[in-house]
DNA sequence: CTTGACGGCTAATTGCAATTAGCCTATAAT
DNA sequence: ATTATAGGCTAATTGCAATTAGCCGTCAAG
């Protein structure tokens, strides 16, 4: 990796720990083994290094979209698959949703970088907003709208069964980032609610 | 209000929308009403002034602890009134949870601010989960568990159930604090979740 | 009526951290 | 071979924001 990026990387990484104010330019050189000043030959000011952090994320975004499907494809496609799952592969699919945002290097500080630095900037806070809240429940909404449409799935309210699947989902996240020591009671307790979803939306309820 | 106190809560207002960092001594004076040299006959330094509106938060958690009961006194008390509550009383157990951590303005700035500076302090971290997962996960539950006892509620997994009961709450809890624009459709989606959670636990599930 | 503490002000001072200046080496293109 | 560029370094410089110094008016207690 070259210098400009390994730049990105560190800083990422510190921002996430630490929040944008309290990192030195210095911590960021001295984690890619340069002095302070060598930075700004590769970015204008510390600010444009959060900038770039941002648009950089920004194409990950794109690219790894629909990598939480199974097809890694479209919706469309991933819907065919999904009217013939199992239990099993319910429970599967929730903890793979988990796992991904929990372990997910890149994403997992930016996530927490975004945590910290939301409160700054308008834009940042609709960043969270979208990737946290409105993009997971209008995804898996359409996936489970479509699984109810093919009898998987039932229920008379389908954002707000999406919204019991994915919920839990998020509370347990915020839990491993700020105590990752937690990770095998959250994983455990994930288990239990995605099992218990199943029995709830599995099929039909009142 | 004393000056004294009105630093803390000009204070608590500016971190918690801009962070710690990125507020200036001299913005809180000027809130205040005075100049930045004379926060220091009050204070000993812009920390000091943090770690105050730590501590008053503390006290205020312990007096206020319980405001969310219908008693307002002991939870043994509350499980004989929820012995007899209905599917109304139930849905408005959920909407007044919510709208106190909404609403209450002390409680709402030092969430904003906390979930900021959570990262700088592992204390601060174990302040805001107990404050927002173990409390009220362990509270609710415990409510939960005796009104399962008395028949009001059903589950084979109390813990579940009130994690389906609160992380929802928790979600657009989060939502209203970084769009309050989207509160109104928030408290709809709140209210029919509280509606769903009400016909998948207010009787037997499988 | 005077004194001392309380709380405010203006004008330094301090200190730190971002950034700039200016130099040096290596390497790759002409 | 020469030279321009990329990327590193040390040594300033800058600028800002926290804090300190030192002064002043008010007011309550003696």
């Amino acid at each position: 990796m070259d210098t400009k990026h390994r730049i990105l990387d560190e800083a990422l990484t510190l921002f996430s720990e630490k929040g944008y104010a309290n990192v030195f330019v210095g911590d960021i050189a001295e984690r890619v083994g340069i002095k302070a000043p060598s930075l700004y030959k590769h970015y204008k000011s510390k600010q444009a290094i959060f900038e770039a952090i941002i648009e950089e994320m920004n194409e990950r975004f794109v690219k790894e979209a629909g990598a939480l499907n199974i097809s890694g494809t479209d919706p469309t496609t991933d819907a065919g698959i999904y009217k013939g799952i199992s239990e099993e592969q319910m429970i599967e699919l929730g903890k793979n949703l988990f796992l991904y945002y929990l372990h997910d290097d890149y994403t997992k500080r930016f996530r927490k970088m975004l945590t910290i630095e939301q409160f700054h900037d308008k834009e940042l806070a609709a960043v969270y907003m979208k990737n946290y809240y409105d993009d997971p429940l209008s995804y898996q909404g359409m996936l489970f709208g479509l699984m109810v449409a093919s009898g998987v799935l039932s229920t008379d309210n389908v954002q707000v069964m999406t919204l019991h699947f994915y919920a839990p989902i998020y509370l347990l996240l915020t839990v491993c980032d700020r105590d990752p020591s937690r990770e095998e009671e959250c994983l455990k307790l994930l288990d239990a609610h995605l099992r218990q979803f199943d029995k709830i939306y599995g099929r039909s309820i009142g």
